[in-house]
DNA sequence: GTTAGCACTCAATCAAGGAGAGTGCTAACA
DNA sequence: TGTTAGCACTCTCCTTGATTGAGTGCTAAC
């Protein structure tokens, strides 16, 4: 059987009534609702069609239709394949530039939710592709050394070290120039074996705390990418009956709190990217098993070459994918600009 | 009337059964339950008055009794007043040390979660009675320097500052000399205006990056101050039919999420503090007008002097308090001894 | 190919009727 | 005088059955 025109319409007619109301739709609705001018008994035959092709189910036999993931998935396929829509609306609302990447997350994925009521996380910029920017050790006290390593993109992390010998000041900044002069500018991968060596060479007696500057630096890069994920409006799943029940909202909310469990959905995002850098997860796609009852949204964002995020957006099936991707695009045009302006 | 001792063994072997089963309790349960050896009708009696004082209260007509705010309030006075228990379990779950402040709150406060099967939080120790122990400047680009601030307990701040002119090397030199030699070993308070115009003249030109990182210290530290509180176990607010209806859970899970809501909480903690710095809210009195369902068991940390934090634990009013308290007494000691062994 | 009509199904709602738990009160007992 | 047994009463909860209404599938007519 095919999916002539007349079945594509009402099957979007069902998907976009169930979509505001929540409701299982009947035959009857549906003949009055769209302008094609057939009755219900039409519809019906229709719709039992588009039931046996696994676009649409029955929650029990009296019941309306609702759309099955197949369903949700020839819409949100349909939609995207349309021309881009205008895009204004919520332009100011980001805030003035940034210093700090966690407030701008932060304020990020809060405007977010509260802009789709849905619940939303967003990942930090992975680092790895990305270059030093500085290095710099300092003495705390006669045992620990602060290392600080700053990124492209001003991202700050700290570590502490615990040294056996008390360094000299002539020695750290003997150091700090070894250390910056060889590793500036490179990108973690560009750090090799036959580097490390030649500046433990040179560090002499000290080589001890080269290797562990580099250990700290590739373990402190790696410790938190997989865990900065931020996230907002996690109650907004209580707006929609089909979520709120406890068992799903308890493992929904328990995901929400125990971020390393998103992470998987980050990895998926980064890998299996499209042109749009927006993909849409139905159900059982999304790589998140408390997340079955549910449909991701997802974007990835870019400050600058390499710095690549993810953006998404949780909610129910019903969600509405039109307004939730155009948000999206919009803020990865924003996120696009704010960083060309923090680069002049 | 007045509480004498009969009553006041049934007033708590009530309390004690309606924590253990969260139904009402009735007549025949506790005449059987206490070695009283006393009929249901004379419990019903007691219980009568009981209910005329205030202590326990009915949902309906023909339903057991269960406990009032007042009831829980007594029977948690006199357990505080007992003598303190012995100490054990969970010694050694906590973690070998940590130099970051931040996974050592996430793992108590992820732990606490697990074993009391509450939702819990803990704000990071305030560093506003604390003393500075370093600051670094460092030059990141041309426009650029970066401020680390180190405070006692290695909570690191970092911040960067924009400037016009280009600093040179020796510049930054005589600056990061100047600062350290003037605050190091200095609490923010201890900082006064006189020193500030001293050090801004000795920076000759460069006074306003004196004034800058002095604001930057002293704003840094503020920022963070009401924010970083951490959360755990939301989720098994769930585990409590009395919380988990959808109304009362949503606005839980919005407080643990939007975490400033819960500063009031700790600024309440440390204003009303005991000697055991262990305090307990039942219902209408927590602070926090979304746990007013709820009881909340909060207790006071310290990691040295002046660095002062609150843990929390909330849960239903039906709280197993006496092993919470024990806990959380527990866990005060263990941070104590964790502080004490880094400070070697 | 479309539609009207009819019989059928099923969830949701409501009222009625018990069952069960628990109470308050009274009268008897030690 | 304090305690207890017993009884009538109350109220929630659960079950049951009837009703309603939305929606379907099928068939026959247009």
């Amino acid at each position: 059987m095919q999916l002539d025109e007349r079945k594509t319409k009402i099957l979007q007619a069902i998907i976009r009534n169930y979509l505001e109301t929540g409701e299982p739709v009947g035959s009857r609705t549906i003949s009055k609702y769209t302008d094609l001018n057939l009755s219900s008994a039409t519809i019906r035959n229709e719709m039992a069609d588009l039931e046996e092709m696994g676009y649409i189910l029955q929650p029990h036999t009296s019941a309306g239709r609702i759309p099955s993931d197949m369903g949700y998935r020839f819409y949100v396929d349909a939609m995207m394949a349309e021309k881009e829509r205008e895009v204004d609306e919520m332009k100011e609302m980001l805030v003035e530039r940034q210093d700090k990447m966690e407030t701008l997350l932060k304020q990020v994925v809060k405007v977010l939710a509260q802009n789709t009521q849905y619940a939303t996380m967003i990942s930090a910029p992975s680092t790895h592709r990305n270059k030093l920017k500085f290095i710099q050790l300092s003495r705390v006290d006669a045992s620990h050394i602060l290392a600080v390593i700053v990124i492209e993109g001003n991202v700050i992390k700290n570590n502490i070290l615990e040294v056996n010998e008390e360094l000299s000041d002539e020695t750290l900044l003997k150091l700090n120039i070894l250390l910056n002069t060889n590793l500036n500018g490179l990108s973690i991968e560009e750090i090799n074996l036959g580097m490390i060596a030649t500046m433990k060479q040179q560090a002499g007696i000290h080589s001890d705390i080269v290797s562990e500057v580099i250990d700290a630096v590739a373990q402190s890069i790696k410790a938190d990418e997989d865990l900065e994920i931020y996230t907002s409006g996690t109650n907004n799943i209580f707006r929609y009956p089909e979520l709120a029940d406890q068992q799903r909202a308890s493992e929904l909310i328990n995901t929400f709190e125990e971020k390393q469990q998103l992470t998987g959905l980050v990895q998926e995002t980064l890998l299996d990217e499209n042109s749009t850098g927006i993909q849409v997860y139905i159900g059982n796609e999304t790589p998140v098993q408390s997340m079955k009852d549910c449909s991701v949204v997802t974007a990835t964002y870019e400050l600058g070459e390499g710095m690549k995020g993810t953006i998404g957006i949780i909610g129910p099936k019903r969600m509405d994918y039109d307004k939730v991707i155009r948000t999206l695009r919009n803020l990865q045009n924003q996120l696009d600009e704010l960083y060309k302006e923090e680069d002049k």
